[in-house]
DNA sequence: TGTCGATAGTTCACATGTAGTATATCTCCC
DNA sequence: GGGAGATATACTACATGTGAACTATCGACA
């Protein structure tokens, strides 16, 4: 980019209204964390109207994608966050009838997650709204801003990947 | 399950995965939010070191901003988080002696929150490791490129701005 | 002055995320 | 074949978010 002394110039008047940050680190992390509350705190909404939390539409939107039952620590990973908690998870997406689990014949100590009917229905009318409000929340950004959105923090999650989880 | 048609689709989400989503709308969304979970991760676990949540010490770096006290519902508000949680929260932080709660005069309904000097101490302990953690997470990234991408969440938080909480 | 709507906090019920620990199984090595 | 360590889940305890409903107080208006 060019002009970055002129966008560094209006992020500066931005910054005027409360205190500066300490850094340019800091600030971008908390760009991150406010943006994803604010974001998070709409979908939580959407899901609710669907009766699922965003942990639970995450879960099926996973399964969904994958196509094929999978173990809870696989879906776990995929969520980054913690085995112990799929727990409670899939035992209230099976008290919906949203999955079935079933114990691996060969390893008896795997249970794989599957996708009942009645979720792939609920995911399917889910879609539209869904992706509705993704283009509602960013669609103001223009193509190549998009882009370089996901590439920056695709950059920025490179510092974590090769540590333990 | 029909195989060929079941491996056909998995092909496609494969594909999918490595390249834009849905949308370039649904692949920001989710690394914001992927990049969030990671980022939180981190700094939970070092802030667990000072016996503090993250949502504690948000509320104390918030107050020590702000430089006086301030009611529950601003807090709040700073914190994108719904009114009724910060109770709990402040009830743990004044039994660890971090803050003082205080009826307002004026207004009755109002109660105030103020730093006591053992989290003020408690902060600046904490200011050297936590702007190293900042550091590390987005160290790697240039000056242009953090502000570049500051500035894009901002741009993609002015969705929601004039919307209702 | 007295009631009504608005506002600030609280309380409650429930789902979640985290750490730590327990249990069942598997794998490997003797 | 039997036991040690590794692995996949489950269970428990606690802090947190969320919505709904409640309480105390304030402000305005009849």
């Amino acid at each position: 980019m060019k002009e970055s002394h002129v966008s560094k110039k209006r992020l500066q008047d931005e910054l005027k209204k409360k205190r500066p940050f300490d850094s340019l680190e800091q600030e971008a992390n908390l760009n991150i964390l406010r943006t994803n509350d604010q974001f998070q705190n709409r979908f939580g909404r959407l899901f609710r109207e669907f009766d699922l939390t965003p942990s639970q539409y995450n879960v099926l939107r996973i399964l969904r994608g994958e196509g094929k039952p999978m173990p809870c620590q696989e879906i776990a990973e995929r969520m980054i966050q913690v085995v112990p908690a799929m727990t409670g998870l899939l035992d209230r997406l099976e008290a919906q009838g949203h999955i079935r689990r079933e114990r691996c014949t060969e390893d008896r100590r795997v249970i794989y997650v599957e996708l009942t009917e009645t979720a792939k229905d609920l995911l399917k009318r889910m879609d539209a709204p869904v992706s509705e409000l993704h283009k509602k929340l960013v669609g103001h950004l223009t193509q190549t801003e998009l882009t370089q959105l996901s590439r920056l923090l695709e950059k920025a999650r490179l510092s974590v990947q090769e540590k333990d989880k």
